[in-house]
DNA sequence: TATGAATGAGCGTTCATTCAT
DNA sequence: TATGAATGAACGCTCATTCAT
């Protein structure tokens, strides 16, 4: 009994963030109004208020979402550090189709403006965003070891352009439509290599 | 006196510009109200609407103001369409930190949000984007034509990733210190010939 | 239980009405706000805006109602077609007294009023009148075919004659009070018969 | 100079009405606002501030020249006493015409309404309307003794007949265009005639 | 537990009126 | 005397949140 409730409440947040998401997308945050998530997810206000003590506690958990789809990433990263190129190269082939798509791109505007605003959301983004960053910049590091990456590289701002160039894909996307995502996801991976291998255009990093 | 009117007219419409952008970057567009405005700008509610018609026409003036900005980058491009390589790693110098500015960084979020929801806002960005776009397309095919850039390149994939580069740099600035500057400008200059030229390690493009 | 919710929705929904009516009256549509409207019918401005989605639904929603009473007369009107001096008659009875009440008169020119700057307004309006006139006129004709009215009677003049008879008796009696309706009502009844009728002062139409 | 000065004044004070009234006819009283009426009549706020003291004092100044336009009336009807229905059938030819205008309509409205929200306004109408309204009924009684008005003729009810008539005529041509204005005429002096008049039938009362 | 009616502060905007120049 | 920039209270309306049922 105890459990299957358990599952139920867990069930029914999932429920209300796919709608609030869903809301936020279509409107954005804040032209979406909980009257209009509550209606999407089959609730009335005083339910869902029984699940989320207010609007910004959805678009935190929102937010929290996404971070446990970076952990993946993280954690792929973290895996091949002795070869991050390589890694990257892998992950592209799944990461660029999913970024650029545009609900996942509207959304992710919509939490990186919220961020500006909302100082729990700012401080879980920094957070996400940190870890990423020092998993990456560490991947490269001990690959510079490993001597699948350029000794030339500077750690830092390879990880900048990295992120960014996948940051502004996403956003990109939210407002222009990718003409061609396979030979994009090429070019980029393309890019990465020669950002970081000593023999890029041999087309495999050592 | 006429000139003296108008100039105080012009005077007084860029410091309400420079007031909302003000409380715009501190709270987001939706967040700050008119009144935060007025106050900020030293303005009654009625003497600001002698100046805008509406909030939505302040947040288009405001995305006007880049769009100019926008616009002597394409003209610089276009005047160096040859060596567009060239042309962006001067570019680089100046945009990078200006980009990279904070304040900078979180009005562009709080834009591309609002393209989201206002449509008049949207075809402004739809606009500038197109233009630009179409402006870094041409120019490398121009340089492909001229040997400054490789064959091998798919000019809109390339552009696709040199705008999301800026885009994303400007995105992660909203949430995240750039460490050094200088070097993240030296290593984005060094990808984009990467990108584009052949002999990229050799420095420079031929 | 669904149909009770329903009944209370119509019943809120005309207690609305009646409050707005109130402050329209006493105040004029213009300067009555949708406070006072609130306060007179006990209900918060969130509340009202679930029954009436603006004040000018409110205006509507009231012009509507009196468009359902004018209904009313034309249908009695078209069933005694064939002696519209009898059914203006008879109908005066009745009629004269409600349009010379002084909250009827208030709120028809607030309506007219209305009806000069309000598009939906306006066109309900005309609706109304257009559909009256035509009624009357054509009843007019009908009775000229059967013999109760003058051949010499122009349809057209007659009917505005009479509708503006009524209109003027509203008007006046929202700046002036009637001193004996009961003799007013025979005045109108006798000029009725003298307009319409051959031999009117012998009291009846053939 | 000082009567030039006083001229002047007065010239504007007329301008200003003009420009009020313009303004009133088409937006009605309460959309038409300050600075328009200041445009209409090439002025600035602060000068037509020092013609008239608010809004108010321009609404009530144009109730005082529909006053005057009355007194013409009253003076006429007050000159032909002893053949009321002679006097009215002249009137009506100039009197119909004029009142149909749909701009003399349109402020007629604007002015009955404001009555029901203006004390002073409402004060000065009834005025206006007690002194027709007298001078009617009496001149009906005179006429009585004198023969040209049948003794079965009730004043006040005749009076309030002929008056709504008049209110009414103006209040429709504010939404209904009057198809033939002169058939109309003709139409209403018959009638007046058949209200007054022993043998209205034989075209003259005698 | 579940509902959805109810709240009310706060939004963007307008405009009659004033007053420094 | 003449200007028009400036004021600010008040409008119609929205919506996150609460609570009686």
């Amino acid at each position: 009994m105890r459990k299957k409730n358990k599952e139920l409440h867990a069930q029914r947040r999932k429920e209300i963030l796919e709608a609030a998401s869903q809301c936020f997308i279509e409107k954005g945050i804040h032209k979406a109004n909980m009257q209009e998530i509550c209606r999407t997810a089959n609730l009335s206000p005083g339910q869902l208020y029984r699940f989320f003590k207010s609007k910004d506690a959805i678009i935190l958990a929102l937010a929290e979402q996404e971070r446990q789809a970076a952990a993946g990433m993280i954690e792929y990263i973290r895996n091949n550090e002795a070869n991050v190129a390589e890694a990257l190269h892998t992950i592209s082939s799944d990461l660029i189709p999913e970024i650029t798509d545009i609900s996942y791109a509207r959304m992710s505007i919509e939490f990186v403006g919220e961020a500006g605003r909302n100082k729990e959301v700012a401080n879980l983004f920094e957070k996400i965003e940190k870890d990423f960053r020092m998993c990456l910049e560490q991947a490269i590091k001990t690959s510079q070891k490993a001597g699948s990456v350029k000794k030339s590289v500077d750690p830092p701002s390879a990880t900048t352009v990295i992120l960014s160039l996948f940051d502004g894909l996403s956003v990109r996307s939210s407002f222009e439509t990718i003409a061609n995502k396979k030979k994009l996801t090429k070019t980029i991976q393309e890019l990465i290599r020669a950002l970081l291998c000593k023999n890029a255009n041999k087309g495999e990093c050592s």
